[in-house]
RNA sequence: UGCUCAGUCGGAUAAUGAGUAGUCCGCCCGCCUGUUAAGCGGGAUGGUGCUGGUGCGAAUCCAGCCUGAGCAGCCA
């Protein structure tokens, strides 16, 4: 019976016989005996492992090199040395798989340019090993956040036929040969088809029906995106909640970024350890200003005031109507407020159609949750609910109401005031890891160019 | 997609005005009474992203390409 490392380190007294597997991480001979360190993903802690010349298997200790895979039987004891509390006395080891001498992973820190490069073996190291706990972990922690409020999870589909914001460039699914564009009503679904860049539209209708739903899912953009905060590919967070406002919206979001950071510092602690250490010295204190803090929520038009008056020269001009660029954001939340800021009520021409409009005709119910270091995490909206407003707005936005029958029918037929908001898993990673490049977050990144694994 | 920067052994890096490409880690051998990315001594292998150009001679200069990074746009 294999016992997992985080176990083993776990323990409480010694334990007689005990199996290890795993690989090695370094290996420090000395005379009669030898070290190991052995680490099998289940925590960021090695074990260390004492082999005594002659012990069964010892034969084979000079293959035992940085990577190798490897069995030991032995007594777990309480450490004689500084370091670790406990240690292994091998009574037999195993050699499973060796590594060749070219095994590209050394015991001295590498750059995460280089371990994207070896995609397959940089789970390997301390650093994606704690990202990619941390990543299952918190996946636990959405689902947790929104079952304790009775959220239902919905699954949206991945391939769709509308390109539903109207909005951000898709992938083309086919089953076509030659040019697909020649007869989309031949495809395999009898229309052009996408993958999805939201299952937003699709969440309001199960809202519609169940109250207060979530979705938690891949999702794409084809997008020629070249930023440490872009993906082809990642995960979506869409919760959406029938019988809300704005206000009801942006304090779910705050309240979901407070829950996240409270649960990363609660049970992840080891492997935050490391980020607090190794990639970014102020994680931890950043986490519990999060969480022990509230959010400042600021309007757009006094966002806009407040970089006016800033006295600091941006790149891009700040002006009613425009944007926030990433600067103007980064100077709202990194330098002006110090915190997490939400700003909301945006302008109309710059948002989407399914916004509702303000009673002052000018802007719409938007909310963007800005967070130091990463900027934009959370984009959500309280959506419109009167047909008429609607149709409106899709005009307004040159969009085809017909396109959206179903989309309209929810207006049509006890239509309520519902909201929600998106949020990009990974930004959410990167956030509570300190971690700078969304593709060292998740575990095989898309960008353009880029599918090799 | 635009702007900027960068590509040197398996990894991290050094090099002159163009003149034998050096070092550390790793690997191999030996030593070391308990090590902590162990330490000490010795050794071997191995590299200038690609294509072309200028030169007696190119890692170094030039052009194009490829790849990566940073910033920006699009956004989550």
């Amino acid at each position: 019976m294999r016992t997992l490392i985080k176990h083993a380190l776990a323990a409480t007294e010694p334990t007689e016989s005990l199996t290890v597997k795993g690989w090695v991480r370094t290996r420090r001979d000395s005379k009669g005996f030898s070290f190991l360190e052995l680490n099998d993903g289940s925590c960021l802690a090695n074990l260390q492992v004492v082999v005594d010349a002659g012990t069964p298997g010892s034969e084979h200790l000079p293959h035992l090199t940085t990577g190798a895979s490897v069995t030991v039987d032995g007594n777990l004891v309480p450490s004689p040395a500084a370091g670790q509390k406990w240690e292994l006395r091998a009574t037999r080891i195993e050699l499973i798989g060796q590594a060749e001498a070219n095994y590209p992973l050394q015991k001295k820190g590498h750059t995460p340019e280089f371990l994207r490069t070896i995609a397959h073996l940089r789970p390997r190291s301390n650093l994606f090993g704690a990202v990619f706990r941390t990543r299952s972990r918190l996946a636990l922690a959405v689902h947790q956040f929104f079952q304790d409020r009775d959220f239902v999870y919905v699954h949206t589909p991945i391939i769709t036929g509308s390109d539903c914001e109207g909005a951000g460039e898709m992938f083309r699914v086919t089953a076509l040969k030659g040019n697909i564009d020649d007869k989309p009503q031949t495809d395999f679904f009898g229309r052009p088809t996408y993958l999805t860049v939201s299952g937003q539209l699709e969440g309001e209708t199960f809202a519609c029906a169940l109250s207060n739903i979530y979705t938690f899912g891949p999702t794409f953009r084809a997008e020629n995106s070249n930023t440490a905060r872009h993906a082809a590919e990642f995960w979506m967070i869409e919760p959406e909640m029938a019988f809300c406002d704005l206000e009801g919206d942006m304090a779910l979001g705050e309240e979901f970024i407070k829950a996240m950071a409270r649960f990363a510092l609660e049970k992840c602690a080891e492997d935050l350890g490391l980020f607090n250490k190794f990639v970014d010295k102020g994680l931890n204190e950043r986490l519990k200003f999060v969480v022990e803090r509230p959010f400042v929520r600021v309007p757009y038009t006094e966002a806009i005031e407040i970089l006016t008056k800033a006295g600091k020269k941006f790149e891009f001009p700040v002006e009613y109507g425009l944007n926030l660029q990433s600067e103007h954001e980064r100077f709202l939340t990194e330098e002006h407020f110090k915190s997490p800021v939400t700003v909301f009520n945006y302008p109309r021409e710059i948002k989407p159609f399914y916004m509702r409009l303000n009673d002052d005709g000018k802007t719409v119910t938007a909310m963007d949750v800005l967070v130091p270091g990463i900027g934009e995490v959370i984009g959500g909206a309280q959506r419109e609910e009167r047909l008429d407003q609607l149709q409106e707005n899709m005009k307004y936005h040159k969009l085809k109401p017909e396109d959206y029958w179903w989309y309209l029918d929810l207006r049509r037929y006890g239509t309520v005031p519902h909201a929600g908001f998106g949020l990009g898993f990974e930004r959410l990673l990167m956030f509570l890891t300190g971690v700078q490049n969304i593709r060292d977050v998740i575990p095989f990144a898309r960008t353009p160019g880029n599918a090799e694994f």
